[in-house]
DNA sequence: CTGTTAGCGCTTTCAT
DNA sequence: ATGAAAGCGCTAACAG
């Protein structure tokens, strides 16, 4: 199990390991003949250059580490996608992983990418003042938050407005006249905290008080909410309109009302927000709040990129603009 | 933006790189009053080690790669959570990246998880003879294939008998009794032929002949082949039963369904496969075949490491046994 | 265009 | 228990 190195392919090519070493960075500074008789050398014995040597030789990773809040959130599963997306097209490996929320692995993961010396990284962090942010700006990798906006001035982000996000909102539940609005929120997240800020902020309060769910986190809390918002809201009986300040929680509240007939949207209006691949698509399409998840994304990855290629520009800060789509749901 | 190494922390405690050292890898030989102070010292300093210098100086990484087909596909999402969990209690981070069904795309990535030298890799490989699966054992890294049964018998895997499955699905469909009976697949691949194979195997003839479409890859391809199946098969005249080889196109099929307000499962019978969360969770509650798809990621996750402990053990196959679901879509 | 040489930061014998 | 030194595989001056 011998692993072949540079020395190995050198060898055989009756070159020195500089020469050899050179095909693999900058091939075009070696003479095209012995290059490609290296190059032959190198298919024919499986070499594969060890990356680890590499970086602390002084070359580049070409990977990037993204890390999410979670990964059964499709939202951030379709940043993924849009990151890895234009990764890809520009031969850079993305490196994928989950905070679950929890600071502590945020950290820890800050600290692993750090370690591996990834030449960038993307951060939807768990709070704008997350240790790991700070983390990163000191070991000086190019970073690019997403889904946040940092309290660091310095710090490059994309995100969309979320609190103009919530007024989108405010400004089409007020012509709703339901007879109460109940909002729905997660975690203590400075985006749901600016959702529901634009919110009440445009929120007509001539139609009544607006009640508050907090922590429901995912479709199943979602699902699971819709007996209690029953009993205690009588949801199904009083003209309601429910603000739920995430998508994927909106899906699992629908089913369930859907399951127990509470007719959607005449009984009950909901408005989302995300607008993930499925608030499109299922069964009652979703009046949400739109991100544009995709371009989020893409959007992150280029401008890291970017940045890597010019490591000492401005930040880069992008509060992209949300749309309100209306759907079927409202 | 100097980094601190090893040597600063050395020279700040006036020990020598080795000591250092030694309180990193092999912290219960050193005594204990330098362990404190040095480890303090580094907190101090905020020193964070060099992985690539560890791992180039042949300290495992702590890290393994996963690679999967498709992010937007809620199953390889679960198994990965799975993974990640077991993972994570064993203090390993696991690196996330996907193939897109693409042979190239995942040979790519694994040269370069070989490249990086992480300690194991989890592959749900393209096809059962890709040549993804050749390099990694040949590199000599612990692996253990998912979702797959490798051609290769020395190699370790971890799988549900979709064989089985098919036949549990067409033991079900033969007592519905319906005029027609479709099957829809996806890719090319080895599962789920044999979910074909063993559906066709256990499927009663007299009940007519089997359509079969192909190519039906996502939620979305789901949802746009329901117009086509009304128009082909006339699916919400004729009393029909639906195999989906796959949930995720499953849940599409039957969105655009309810849309159409075709009566499930008085019309359309369907049975699904996989079992992902959402099965249980949506409208019209799965019948499925299901896969018990955390399992996988959890069992792979530790046959895995185990293997790392065992290197030179024999491999480890699994063949789960899949479980027949019946709720409320048939 | 190519070879020589000196590291990159860490682990690991081998001494002490 | 600790230090000295070699080396992991590669890149990057610096010469030639």
């Amino acid at each position: 199990m011998k692993r072949i190195t540079i020395s190995d392919i050198a060898k055989a090519a009756g070159v020195s390991k500089a020469t050899v070493s050179r095909v693999l960075s900058k091939p075009g500074i070696v003479n095209k003949e012995t290059r490609v008789r290296i190059l032959e050398i190198m298919e024919r014995m499986n070499y594969i250059p060890n990356q680890l040597a590499q970086g602390l030789a002084g070359a580049p990773t070409r990977t990037i580490g993204v890390v999410i809040d979670e990964l059964s959130n499709p939202f951030f599963i379709e940043i993924a996608e849009g990151v890895d997306w234009v990764l890809n097209s520009q031969n850079y490996s993305m490196q994928l992983s989950s905070s679950r929320w929890i600071e502590e692995r945020e950290t820890a993961l800050a600290r692993s990418l750090i370690s591996s010396r990834v030449d960038g990284v993307l951060l939807a962090p768990v709070r704008p003042d997350s240790p790991a942010i700070q983390m990163l700006k000191q070991s000086g990798i190019p970073l690019v938050i997403i889904n946040c906006i940092p309290v660091d001035t310095e710090i490059s982000y994309v995100t969309c407005d979320n609190r103009s996000g919530g007024r989108l909102a405010a400004d089409y539940i007020n012509k709703l006249q339901k007879e109460q609005t109940i909002v729905i929120t997660g975690f203590e997240h400075q985006s749901l905290k600016d959702r529901i800020t634009g919110f009440l902020e445009g929120f007509n309060t001539n139609q009544g008080p607006v009640r508050r769910y907090q922590g429901i986190k995912t479709f199943g809390d979602g699902y699971d909410l819709v007996p209690i918002l029953m009993t205690r809201d009588q949801i199904h009986e009083k003209k309601t309109v429910l603000f739920v300040t995430n998508d994927n929680v909106t899906l699992g509240i629908m089913e369930h009302l859907a399951e127990l007939s509470v007719p959607i949207p005449d009984k009950v209006a909901i408005v989302g927000y995300d607008d993930i691949r499925l608030s499109s698509m299922c069964r009652i399409p979703l009046t949400t709040v739109s991100q544009s998840i995709r371009d989020i994304g893409r959007i992150a990855a280029m401008e890291l990129l970017d940045l890597m290629a010019h490591p000492d520009s401005p930040p880069r800060k992008h509060l992209l603009s949300p749309r309100f789509v209306i759907r079927e749901s409202s």
